[in-house]
DNA sequence: AGTAAATTTGCAACAATGATGCGAAAATTT
DNA sequence: AAATTTTCGCATCATTGTTGCAAATTTACT
């Protein structure tokens, strides 16, 4: 069974010409995906709100992550942490490229816990750095 | 000199009536704002268009920070830090209440430093902390 | 204070992004 | 293979954000 089939099964999703060909592009990416990316660099014509359902379940069972950003943009990046459907629990760092604006998981860069005044309980973090990648120096 | 005005001038912004009061907004509020909030909450009636350039002239004078978020959706909160027209440098983490969805800046909470794999540069590094806030709890 | 110059505002128009309802098509179950 | 369930694609709509331009306001100048 193909890795993509078999990525779709286990997580309880019917195997569709759209999302094996959507998780075969995140498969094959080294960065974090946009909508937009999906839509037209995937070479395939899948409809819009096609993309949109996709994306919206790939998240839902735990397979994919978004990503914080400043400009309003949405990430996503296939999640290697063991989530479950309802339950993220990836908690690694992002950064982004200033100079060819990927996103990267830095899947090994754990969150560090800070200390917040009185009063506040925290649940999860989230860390963003942005900078130059080892690409583009 | 009216507090609003002086800040305007500080920042070589002409004193209009519609920055004054989104400034005067912002001084008001415990919170971040959003755009909608500054264009349904004051109680005036701006024009979207005219909150939009309000808000990106404040940004880039260094009067108002951008805080990144996972839902798309963009917050503003006044820098507190000497921020300057063109370079912010706020490093403060910021905590989202799960519960009232409050987005507050913790100015005493500096953002920790990570280590990055080899080749990657950092530049900025932002913090977002879930969880639930103090009038929540 | 009064006028000219510069800046900002509001409107219209447009683009991009995202959500929803529904019948047709495809996938899964029996 | 037929019935059932799920997904897809299209049409339609809502929200969010951008741009150009004339009118209004603010600032600078005499
Ligand atoms: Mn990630
Ligand atoms: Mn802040
Ligand atoms: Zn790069
Ligand atoms: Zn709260």
């Amino acid at each position: 069974m193909k890795q993509v089939e078999e990525i779709l099964k286990r997580n309880h999703l019917s195997v569709t010409d759209s999302r094996q060909k959507i998780m075969q592009f995140f498969l094959n990416s080294k960065g974090a995906l946009a909508h937009a990316d999906i839509e037209k660099k995937t070479g395939e014509n899948f409809d819009r709100v096609t993309v949109y359902r996709t994306l919206q379940s790939f998240v839902e069972k735990g397979i994919i992550h978004l990503i914080p950003t400043k400009d309003n943009s949405i990430k996503y990046a296939l999640c290697k942490d063991d989530c479950e459907a309802g339950h993220h629990h990836d908690n690694h760092v992002h950064f982004i490229c200033d100079e060819c604006s990927k996103t990267i998981c830095l899947d090994d860069v754990t969150v560090p816990q800070v200390k917040l005044p009185k009063g506040f309980t925290p649940q999860h973090a989230e860390m963003v750095v942005n900078g130059i990648c080892g690409d583009c120096k």
